[in-house]
DNA sequence: GCTGAAATAATAAGCCG
DNA sequence: CGGCTTATTATTTCAGC
């Protein structure tokens, strides 16, 4: 049976059914999963036990409209401590609720962040949080030219 | 009774603690989500349904790790097309299944691009795919200090 | 928004290749 | 080990209030 093969998972065509189901809707039954992928549904319950047990799966979530909650202004900061300074912008990021994001990457900016706020007021008052210890550079969401999607959808004819 | 008054939605404190337990899991039965709130089972259902109509709730989803799929690169390009390429940029970066999402922002980098990938072979590939029609700049995922987390946290004391 | 009954689904146990 | 069936328990859904 054709499988994926690294060092963390070992998934065969049953699974990535299950994950591409789930992906597009993570209430989907485990009956309704067993129905779509020809197992039973003690089955199909098992390979989800071991998928989130080995880590596939990290979480089930819900994605919610920030400005249903009226957090109408989303921005993407990147953010670049002064030296020796690091550690402590992480920390200030990890802090401040309307950071919903953080990953730090290699080049000029150590750090890029997704905000959530309700005007630019508060925007400023997370920046300035930031600014003693980082140069940030801030750029407003206008649009999302592609929703977030499918990761297996990335694994194409490999 | 509170609630949050926007365009959008009238969410009341019920609504809040729904959205809360199904952030943090989003396959948590109705029965259980009605148990904590202290509403019956139906009453939760037609709530739910109604946060989907509304567009407050936009997805279920799973977050899978993309190393388990062999997807051990993740990257964000910003992307800034040469003047008149902007609608062709859009165009190819749908078309690329190795991008999750994409922002359009505000700033000198038009679109924001989160991209999963096996190798730096295949990061080569997608970035050649674009930058025919706009620069590119691309920065390497190296750790998450702020895995995603909840949305609702960004509300804070408002 | 509720209850209560009927239909479905999840789960645990025991068995099989 | 992975999967199946069966029996039990829990949940969802529908009707009526």
């Amino acid at each position: 049976m054709k499988r994926l093969r690294n060092e963390n998972a070992d998934l065969d065509v049953a699974d990535l059914k299950i994950l591409r189901l789930l992906e597009k809707d993570a209430r989907t039954s485990t009956a309704e999963l067993a129905r779509a992928v020809g197992l039973s549904p003690p089955s199909v319950a098992e390979r989800i036990r071991k998928l989130q047990e080995n880590g596939v799966i990290e979480a089930y979530t819900v994605r919610i409209d920030p400005a249903a909650l009226g957090l109408k202004l989303s921005a993407w900061l990147r953010i670049r401590p002064v030296p020796g300074q690091l550690a402590v912008v992480a920390g200030i990021i990890r802090d401040l609720p309307e950071i919903a994001q953080c990953d730090r990457v290699t080049g000029e900016d150590c750090f890029i962040a997704l905000a959530h706020v309700g005007s630019v007021a508060e925007l400023e008052r997370v920046i300035d949080k930031i600014i003693p210890y980082a140069m940030t550079n801030t750029a407003i969401i206008q649009s999302s030219p592609v929703e977030p999607r499918s990761l297996l959808g990335s694994l194409r004819q490999r």
